[in-house]
DNA sequence: CGGTATCCGAGATGATACTG
DNA sequence: CAGTATCATCTCGGATACCG
């Protein structure tokens, strides 16, 4: 299963690289995880991420357009927009699983890195 | 296992952003992935990946102040320097190989994606 | 070869105010 | 509530030249 030859190690920047353009950006990641919880409203989700409502609404865009989140409004009174992982969004779970599973064992050796040895 | 709750859901956040906060910048992994093949020397790996010496110094030693890779000096004539993983590196196999796989199955549709809906 | 120094533009991000 | 508009800022990253 070694399959570490030139080649394939050239096929999986590609892939890396693709995949780093759909979730590129500070925000993109922290919304998935938190819609991958339940569904959130605009102002709801601006809260508890703590994002500005430009961004926000940049980010949630640029989701859209890759059809990972969906966009629902709701005829509440006033109107209400929810918005939620679509079936092709859960397809990143196994990356969303990863990289929180990384942050919860290593957090630690992050926090104790040498940020600056001496200027 | 459905541990999902809003405590549970910050978090993930937490640790979402540790992770990018170790990764972040273009070219991380990208580094990782490639070294993950085989130890390579600088100029080496500036040319596989196509960085100029400017980022890839910058983003190795950032790297490597998170003991994710090492820096050895070979005394050849002339010397010549020598990044490999670490074993912390090799921590991020499961991360890497998510943001692979997921960009080897998505490549279509990130292609295919709508790009500019209408100007 | 293995870097570092300098310059510079583009884009990302934040703060604030405003609209429907 | 759900955004958008505007402005200021700041970081990222590329180009280029240079050093030991």
């Amino acid at each position: 299963m070694e399959n570490h030859t030139a080649e394939s190690c050239a096929k999986s920047r590609l892939a890396i690289q693709d995949t780093l353009e759909v979730l590129n950006g500070k925000w993109k990641l922290l919304i998935l995880i938190t819609l991958q919880h339940r569904p959130y409203r605009f102002k709801e989700l601006a809260r508890e991420i703590g994002i500005t409502p430009r961004m926000l609404s940049k980010e949630l865009q640029e989701l859209e357009e890759h059809q990972l989140i969906s966009r629902t409004v709701l005829q509440t009174k006033p109107v209400s927009v929810q918005y939620a992982i679509t079936p092709h969004g859960t397809t990143l779970d196994e990356v969303l699983g990863a990289l929180r599973n990384w942050g919860m064992k290593h957090r630690w050796k992050i926090i104790t890195a040498p940020e600056a040895v001496n200027p």
